[in-house]
RNA sequence: GCACCCGUAGCUCAGCUGGAUAGAGCGUCGGCUUGCGGAGCCGAAGGCCAUAGGUUCAAAUCCUGUCGGGUGUACCA
């Protein structure tokens, strides 16, 4: 394709004395395997018509017969279509790797220790991890990290409730009580103990008045490193068991592992340099607070780092995070990920960052997710643990497949499949509607659908023993190999934008094209036998390394 | 008020660095049916791409206004 490009670009500059990077894409089967409108772009500039431009360079083009067909249609497309050579050669092309020898640092997921993780935070771990699949095709040298606070309001009104109802503060009842339990149950049980807090704070002014104190006596665990005293005991030992209950989360949905940054420790970072810009003027005081003055004619909100009561607010603890990401990876590129109700916010917050050092200008993106909807529409409530927790996702999906699936073995791969799948689909933010039974469904564009697709496909090839590698193409094959050779094509595309629905979609449609191939073409006992089970093999390859890409198992049997 | 995001088929979504008759899945209707796994294939119906202008040889795509929906707007995260 660059190849092609080139090609053009030349035959212009020496007709036309242009310089132009002329545009590639692919057209509809019937015009062929590429297209380009350079002639229509140039017409103004040469003062020629397109048609006329576009037989001069599609003559050009066409005369050592590198092509199989150079075609002027409409109004001055030319359009190519290749060699059956060419076309088996796109076959084993590899996607360049745009992020070589980059330092990129990926930061997602993101939940709060002393918290459950909710579906917002299924999705955007899921894509977060498939985006980190991505930017190592493209060959970066990557960092996923994740943020979240372990000290805050939201801890002190789950310690009381954990006080609650141990029935006090003994550190043995604690070990007692979690010696029975795995890191889900533990965790639904600081969940728990969190509601009875957020409870008690609303209902009662002398419960309120105790967390706001306790708020304070856990950033005292933190400065003066209290591991001793029973009620740190209590916090540490909790805190451990969310940061297990992570792992183990992130363990089920079979996704990479991050290095979580908590509040506790990126504050006094974040303090340290809001101390600094203070003198230098980059942060202002003002009624007690310290705060950034956005640039209004950017629109740009002015926000409080410092409260006017000396505590960092999470504005500080952001830049604390970019301080230590930076510290410790010398990152090219950060990419971050939130809610989107994050966005103009976290504009902000880069603006403060690239005041205090000018060198970050360009290398932080903020990306952002929509919410995850269900069938009746309603947004999911985050108050009083009234979640929809992930492992509910999770649990109703495996439940669904668990009675679609005979193969009791099969049945993990294909609901981590179909989770991956359905979020990987989307374009990232807007809201996903989550539908069970299109998420699990066996036909139409899903997960299921694809493994399936793959196992099929690998049962054909299990009859042959050895496949040979297709040298020829056939008339019957050129639809399926053209489509096989838009992998490298969809993986830079998936890859530069950081967006796997194309990916998503791309397999779909090669799973289509292989079907209609296969209704009419026999394989097993046909004269072509050989040839054809190259194909289904290359087929099954494109499909299985796709898949694997999405961080989803193609199983060879379903 | 101001800012940002969104508005494409009944539903869920692609397409948005401008290009050839606007695509897919689901759903609906009609064919193929003793199959290499039919969990498939073929076909039909269904769209003034929210709306009104503008730029252009060419607009779902870029610009402006309007309407409708969402979010954010200093001591929460």
């Amino acid at each position: 394709m660059e190849q092609i490009s080139h090609t053009i670009s030349a035959i212009v500059e020496d007709e036309f004395g242009v310089d132009v990077t002329p545009n590639l894409s692919r057209p509809e089967a019937q015009f062929g395997d590429y297209t380009t409108n350079v002639a229509m772009q140039l017409a103004k500039q040469v003062g020629q018509n397109p048609r006329a431009i576009a037989e001069k360079i599609a003559e050009k083009i066409s005369e050592p017969g590198a092509f199989e067909k150079v075609e002027i249609a409409g109004p001055g497309f030319i359009n190519i279509t290749l060699k059956p050579e060419a076309l088996l050669q796109l076959l084993h092309a590899e996607p360049k790797p745009i992020y070589s020898g980059k330092k990129i640092v990926l930061e997602y997921s993101c939940p709060n220790a002393f918290k459950e993780l909710h579906t917002g935070h299924l999705y955007q771990t899921i894509f977060g991890d498939i985006m980190s699949r991505l930017l190592l095709v493209g060959g970066a040298q990557l960092q996923r990290t994740s943020f979240g606070g372990d000290v805050g309001l939201h801890v002190a009104k789950c310690l009381w409730g954990m006080r609650a109802e141990l029935g006090g503060k003994d550190p043995d009842k604690l070990q007692a009580l979690g010696s029975n339990k795995d890191a889900f149950e533990r965790a639904r049980w600081i969940s728990a103990a969190y509601v009875r807090g957020a409870t008690a704070y609303e209902e009662g002014a002398d419960n309120k008045a105790e967390i706001d104190e306790l708020n304070k006596t856990i950033y005292g665990f933190h400065d003066t490193r209290d591991h001793e005293s029973p009620l740190a005991q209590i916090y540490w030992t909790t805190r451990q068991w969310s940061y297990d209950y992570f792992e183990a989360f992130y363990a089920t949905i079979e996704v990479a592992p991050l290095r979580y940054y908590p509040e506790s420790e990126t504050a006094p970072v974040g303090l340290k340099v809001v101390k600094e810009q203070l003198e230098k003027g980059n942060l202002k005081e003002s009624e007690g607070a310290v705060v950034f003055e956005g640039d209004e004619s950017k629109h740009l909100h002015t926000r409080v780092f410092v409260t006017s009561k000396g505590l960092p607010t999470y504005e500080t603890k952001d830049i604390g995070v970019i301080w230590r990401e930076r510290e410790d990876y010398g990152f090219d590129h950060r990419y971050l990920i939130t809610g989107n109700d994050q966005k103009e916010y976290m504009r902000v917050v880069f603006a403060a960052a690239e005041t205090f050092s000018p060198e970050l200008a360009g290398t932080m993106t903020h990306l952002t997710n929509g919410t995850v909807r269900f069938g009746d529409g309603k947004k999911m409530s985050s108050r009083l643990g009234n979640v929809t927790r992930g492992i509910d996702v999770i649990d109703a999906v495996r439940e669904k497949v668990s009675e679609l699936v005979d193969d009791k073995s099969l049945v993990n791969d294909v609901t981590i499949g179909a989770i991956k799948y359905v979020f990987a689909r989307y374009r990232l933010g807007g809201d996903i509607a989550f539908d069970l039974d299109e998420t699990v469904s066996l036909q139409g564009n899903s997960g299921p659908y694809l493994q399936y697709a793959h196992a099929r496909a690998r049962r054909i090839l299990e009859k042959l023993g050895s496949t040979g590698v297709p040298t020829t193409v056939r008339p019957e094959d050129r639809a399926l190999v053209r489509k096989l050779g838009e992998y490298r094509e969809v993986m830079e595309l998936a890859t530069q934008e950081l967006a796997p629905h194309h990916i998503c979609n791309y397999l779909f449609e090669l799973a289509q094209e292989f079907n209609r191939y296969y209704e009419k073409n026999r394989v097993v006992g046909s004269d072509h036998e050989q040839h054809r089970a190259g194909l289904v093999a290359a087929y099954a390859d494109t499909l299985r390394a796709g898949l694997m890409i999405l961080g989803i198992v193609a199983p060879n049997k379903m």
